[in-house]
DNA sequence: CGGACAAGCTGA
DNA sequence: CAGCTTGTCCGG
């Protein structure tokens, strides 16, 4: 069994008490189960990882001490340490997502384990695996893609909101279908017999069986964890698991990222429907103006016109900004901002780009410095500038209403602007797909960036490493100023399976595969 | 991770 | 040299 402890990567043997072995629902332990035992003489709960395994001479194995209940299936272990390999973790942390937040009791209806273990533990089989991509546009509905994968049977549904998670399973099961909340209802979802919804972390829901996996807004970064040594990406282990259990992955974004793109086939609305379903954009171009500042005329025209606003501005000078605006409108303004929100009833707010996830209705966003967000360091600065305006799209709704966009930029002919205009994504995914490649970035390589305290002594160990495995295709560049160091191969299962021969990994250096940033 | 124990530092 | 801090090791 694999304890509960971070930075203890190690499955330890123990024997099971006459008294724990038999459970009337069958089985007591299965791969996943969760025990407790003691480690030093300390409880400690772990996952059931190995049943009946050799034991090792001269230990003297201790008993475990209690059945906390159903955890993982074997198909989701699997998957975890795929995503431990994928990204350098560690067990217990995936398995810990994996697991309930409190455990189940072991009592109640459970049947035996099904047919899930046979088929997780067979990885090898012709696929016919497929990925799909439905590109809508921010105001379409996408009930109709989930009506139409809840009806092929037990689908793994991922939104990147929890309120949308919540608010969708509720309207599916008023809708007829077995639809379940993960990781609130997690012991139905293991029992079966139901689609499972959730968040980013529901890509580990344990099911006896799944038709299909569906990702509704996949360009959304709410599927990239990136809390502080865990660094994963839910559409990447929801491929895998797909793949893996030959089932259909499927996704829907109004701006498909370069990565959903690969080997997947683009479902499109038609030409009309996509362009009514993006708002309308005002583009204001700060060259043409005469006087400096933040507010163009088309801004003050847009905003007085309005019913209710959003500005979206940098996060150093929201306040200054706000009496600006004030005064200029000789109206109050409402300042959102990731701690405090203000005067939130007011006709025009103010805010950095999380008001747009605080407001519920408006009939105007507008970006004063888009081309702040368009230069943002991070080679993903343009696609989140786009997804940001998908999002602002879908806030103040279709062409067909009064809803508008509003941009202050310097470079009206972007193609994130353009894309927006055109209602056409693929404007910005060719020209980014060109400049990732030339750059060979994410998705076109593998990169993982390496940072911390004694990162400096462990790139020297890795590159005398690299010469030793000749094999091994991988760049070692930098440092750069901020002292990161980044290896880049042009895949994977290169890069992955490299740092995967590194066992002495010291504890300030921290690794993080294909980080939002570089 | 967290406890156990060893080795190092300090102050009388 | 006791008493405290810091480091290293290890778990069945």
């Amino acid at each position: 069994m694999l304890p509960y402890i971070l930075g203890f990567d190690k499955a330890l043997d123990y024997v099971l008490p006459e008294a724990l072995a038999r459970s009337p629902a069958g089985r007591a332990l299965e791969l996943g189960s969760v025990v407790q035992v003691p480690v030093r003489g300390r409880p400690v709960h772990g996952w059931v990882v190995e049943i009946d395994p050799e034991p090792e001479p001269d230990i003297v194995l201790q008993p475990v001490t209690k059945l906390m209940g159903i955890g993982p299936s074997a198909e989701v272990l699997d998957i975890a340490d795929w995503a431990c390999w994928r990204w350098r973790g560690r067990r217990a942390r995936f398995y810990n997502l994996a697991s309930p937040p409190r455990q189940v009791p072991r009592e109640g209806p459970r049947e035996g384990p099904r047919q899930v273990q046979d088929l997780a533990r067979s990885q090898s089989h012709t696929s016919s695996f497929a990925s799909e991509l439905f590109r809508l546009a921010p105001s379409s509905r996408i009930w109709p893609v989930v009506a139409s994968v809840l009806k092929e049977g037990s689908a793994l549904i991922l939104f990147p909101e929890e309120v949308r998670a919540s608010k969708l399973a509720r309207y599916a099961r008023r809708q007829g279908f077995q639809c379940v909340l993960w990781p609130e209802q997690w012991e139905r979802a293991a029992q079966g017999g139901c689609s499972v919804v959730g968040t980013r972390s529901a890509v580990f829901a344990t099911m006896p069986e799944v038709s299909s996996i569906l990702i509704v807004d996949e360009h959304s970064e709410a599927y990239h964890e990136t809390w502080q040594s865990v660094t994963w990406h839910a559409r990447e282990v929801a491929r895998e698991r797909a793949r893996r259990l030959d089932v259909p992955l499927r996704m829907t974004s109004p701006v498909p990222t370069l990565e959903a793109l690969k080997d997947t086939e683009v479902v499109t609305q038609p030409r009309k429907s996509e362009r009514e379903g993006w708002a309308e954009l005002v583009i204001a171009d700060l060259r043409e103006r005469d006087h400096p500042g933040l507010f163009s005329h088309q801004l003050t025209e847009q905003l007085q016109g309005a019913s209710r606003a959003v500005c979206i501005v940098k996060r150093t000078g929201v306040s200054e900004a706000r009496q600006q605006l004030a005064r200029l409108l000789r109206e109050p303004v409402g300042m959102i901002t990731a701690r405090e929100t203000e005067a939130e009833t007011a006709r025009v707010l103010i805010g950095t780009t999380v008001a747009l996830r605080r407001v519920d209705r408006c009939d105007l966003v507008a970006f004063l410095e888009f081309d702040m967000l368009l230069a943002s360091p991070h080679y993903r600065a343009e696609e989140v500038a786009l997804a940001l305006l998908a999002e602002a799209s879908r806030l103040v709704g279709a062409k067909s209403g009064s809803g508008r966009l509003l941009v202050q930029t310097r470079q009206p002919d972007h193609p994130v602007l353009r894309s927006v205009a055109e209602a056409n994504p693929e404007i910005f995914s060719k020209h980014d797909s060109q400049l990732r490649q030339d750059l060979l970035l994410p998705p076109f390589a593998a990169v993982a960036k390496i940072t911390g305290e004694e990162a400096e002594e462990f790139v020297k160990v890795l590159r005398s490493e690299l010469r030793n495995a000749d094999a091994a295709d991988i760049d070692v560049m930098g440092p750069d100023q901020e002292g990161t160091w980044v290896l880049r191969s042009g895949n994977h299962e290169t890069l992955c399976n490299f740092l995967l021969t590194i066992s002495e990994i010291p504890e300030s250096v921290r690794i993080s595969i294909d980080p939002p940033s570089l």
